[in-house]
RNA sequence: GCACCCUUAGCUCAGAUGGAUAGAGCAACAGCCUUCUAAGCUGUGGGUCGGUGGUUCGAAUCCACCAGGGUGCGCCA
């Protein structure tokens, strides 16, 4: 099931990518208010502390404070620098009080508790991101920390056996989302899909391809009989073969069975079914990856890969640097397989490179193992000049990761790292009851199913409403849910909301608004300056996800945004003195507009990192 | 046996390279609203962050050990 086999398995949590080490800090962020704080921060410590080692300097953050009275932001300068500088916190951060205190951001600063400096900063300077915003356009939020960083994200990697089923769903989602945010972090990214279209699956795949095909040309024989004969049995008996075998039908007639057409030499007709079906499979998987909204740029297929001789050219390389050698492995201790005994096999020396065991790259028909094929394909990603691979896996690769990890450091003499992120298994509930995927009777839950029954917009946000690496339910229920507990619904109301107060203000004022240029300083009540202060939050918000590599994050921002403008809407609830359009207050009522609009244009941009569409009103 | 992951409010989950009094939704409780700015609003209670020890000015976060749960462990992909 290739890479995704995963995706039925509980498997909790396991290996969290660590944040990449900056080798030197990228250029400022200039719509980031927090990093040009920073920057004043910095600048004033170097005033106080001059000779301040640089690695001190970059420990340096400035951070929204969790409660407003504590100011707009908070710096832990004081306490980082104090060893270095030989001086009390304390009185760092009495320093750094008076420098700071009425700057052109800053209108007051006071240290508070161990050696925090408090940053109460002058609304002016919150409120002119609004214009920023509106200038820029989804462009705000984007950054450069990537750097031009070129990263490769591999994902779903489905094995071309059938559609795409729920299981494959998160790692599509998670893998796609990821792509966007490290794209929209600076970095430069290929989004990659693996076909693993080589191994024993696939052979039993034309095999059951080939039964269909018997079918359709009226073979006398029985599936009990046909069955008899495939080595290993027969395999996937979903009813999406049968087109396959039809259309084999149709071009070769009976030419690929017996006279009497029963089962002819493999010979005959494996390689032709094969790649009949492999096309047809795949064609379907691209089929699902477009109405989920999936675009990757690059299909690598493992068969061609293997055929143009890849896999041996790298096992010979890795010989060649004393990496691979005729080896016996210790059975796994406490749980020796039945079947075990001692046999001499190629491994590869990966417990150089920090993994566990070194692997075995041959099966006992000499064949490669995933493994030889897997180091092959990366081999020739890192031919390809990324700086970063990253595979988005089901959890149940989880112990893969250190071999391949190991792999890509011996491939590349240590220049690119290997990621891997890891996706838990998905619950779907209908009615507080779990939907059981049924794959044996050739009936299971499809992405298709999924879509169709909610939408790709509602599969997409909320297969980034948890961790990856964290089990989750799928409630279909809920997901379709109208209430503040679907974040789906929520963060959409917000933003067709927006949408709906600016249609209406276009009515009631015609003309160009040129929100943009608005005035802005009426702006001063704390449920606006409340939603202003988080909009400021998207760029740093954008920043931290991409670094951490948790998509996640944008979800939950995008929330959190939902309710601050919410909250703001209702006011108008109970007194429409309150609301955002007044026809006697146009000026008011045009800077209102412009937060509103900056807002739309902050979800929007975070849904489009999601790759969720958002809507103009709700129906 | 070994490796890795997880344990946060009654439930489902957030929690930023270690930062101040650990947050949100649901549920519970108490009010309000019956609207077209539809698909609720406001407030309250609720915690030994699995346990113990350590590092630190400071730990849910890092380290060690322990308990409970999960996943993986040669020729599957």
């Amino acid at each position: 099931m290739g890479r995704n086999r995963a995706a039925h398995h509980p498997r909790p949590n396991n290996h969290r990518p660590a944040p990449p080490t900056r080798a030197n800090t990228p250029p400022m962020n200039p719509t980031d208010l927090y990093a040009r704080l920073r920057e004043t921060v910095l600048a004033a410590l170097a005033q106080i502390i001059p000779d301040l080692p640089a690695e001190i300097a970059a420990r340096v953050e400035v951070t929204p404070t969790r409660d407003q009275a504590h100011g707009d932001m908070a710096t832990n300068a004081a306490m980082v620098s104090a060893k270095a500088a030989r001086q009390a916190p304390a009185k760092i951060a009495a320093a750094l009080v008076q420098h700071l205190t009425g700057g052109p951001d800053i209108d007051t600063a006071e240290a508070a508790g161990p050696g925090f400096v408090n940053l109460r900063l002058r609304p002016k300077s919150f409120r002119a991101l609004l214009p920023q915003i509106l200038t820029n356009g989804e462009a705000y939020g984007a950054s450069t920390t990537g750097a031009g960083t070129k990263i490769n994200v591999e994902y779903v990697s489905a094995n071309p056996t059938g559609p795409m089923h729920i299981g494959h769903c998160r790692g599509a989602v998670v893998g796609d989302a990821l792509a966007n945010l490290l794209q929209k972090a600076g970095y430069d990214v290929t989004k990659e899909y693996y076909i693993n279209d080589a191994g024993a699956q696939v052979t039993a795949l034309a095999w059951a391809a080939y039964w269909r095909y018997l079918q359709a040309i009226g073979s006398p024989m029985t599936e009990t009989e046909f069955a008899a004969e495939v080595p290993g049995g027969l395999q996937y008996k979903g009813e999406y073969l049968i087109a396959v075998g039809q259309t084999l039908a149709a071009q070769y007639q009976a030419k690929l069975a017996t006279p009497d057409l029963g089962i002819a030499s493999p010979e005959v007709w494996l390689d032709i079914t094969k790649d009949l079906t492999i096309d047809a499979m795949m064609a379907e998987i691209r089929e699902d990856l477009r109405l989920l909204g999936v675009q990757q740029d690059i299909f690598s297929s493992e068969r061609k890969l293997v055929a143009a001789g890849a896999a041996d050219a790298i096992i010979e390389k890795l010989h060649a640097d004393g990496l691979i050698y005729e080896g016996v492995l210790e059975p796994p201790k406490g749980k020796t397989p039945d079947d075990w005994e001692p046999r001499p096999q190629t491994l590869f020396r990966s417990t150089e490179f920090g993994d566990d065991v070194d692997r075995p790259l041959r099966k006992s028909d000499g064949s490669n193992t995933y493994f030889a094929n897997d180091i092959a394909y990366h081999a020739d990603k890192v031919s390809r000049g990324y700086d970063v691979l990253i595979d988005v896996l089901g959890a149940d690769h989880g112990g893969y990761v250190s071999r391949i990890k190991a792999a890509v450091k011996a491939i590349s003499a240590d220049s690119v790292k290997l990621e891997g992120v890891l996706c838990q298994i998905v619950h779907i509930l209908k009615g507080g009851q779990p939907v059981k995927m049924s794959k044996r009777a050739g009936s299971y839950v499809t992405l298709r199913d999924l879509l169709e029954e909610v939408g790709k917009d509602a599969v997409r946000f909320t297969m980034l409403t948890r961790k990856a690496d964290a089990q989750m339910e799928f409630d279909l229920d809920q997901v379709l849910a109208t209430t503040r507990e679907n974040p789906v619904f929520y963060v959409q109301y917000a933003h067709a909301r927006c949408r709906s107060v600016l249609r209406a203000a276009a009515e009631m004022f015609p003309g160009d608004l040129d929100l943009a240029g608005a005035t802005v300083d009426t702006l001063k009540g704390d449920p606006e300056l409340t939603l202003i202060r988080r909009l400021a939050q998207w760029p740093r918000t954008v920043e931290a996800a991409a670094i951490a590599r948790e998509p996640h994050r944008i979800a939950f921002f995008l929330y959190d945004l939902a309710a601050d403008f919410h909250m703001l809407w209702n006011r108008g609830k109970d007194d429409a003195t309150l609301r955002f359009l007044q026809s006697d207050q146009p000026s008011e009522t045009r800077a209102r507009l412009a937060l509103v609009a900056a807002t739309a244009v902050v979800i929007r941009s975070g849904l489009a990192v999601m790759g969720v569409a958002p809507v103009e009103e709700m129906r």
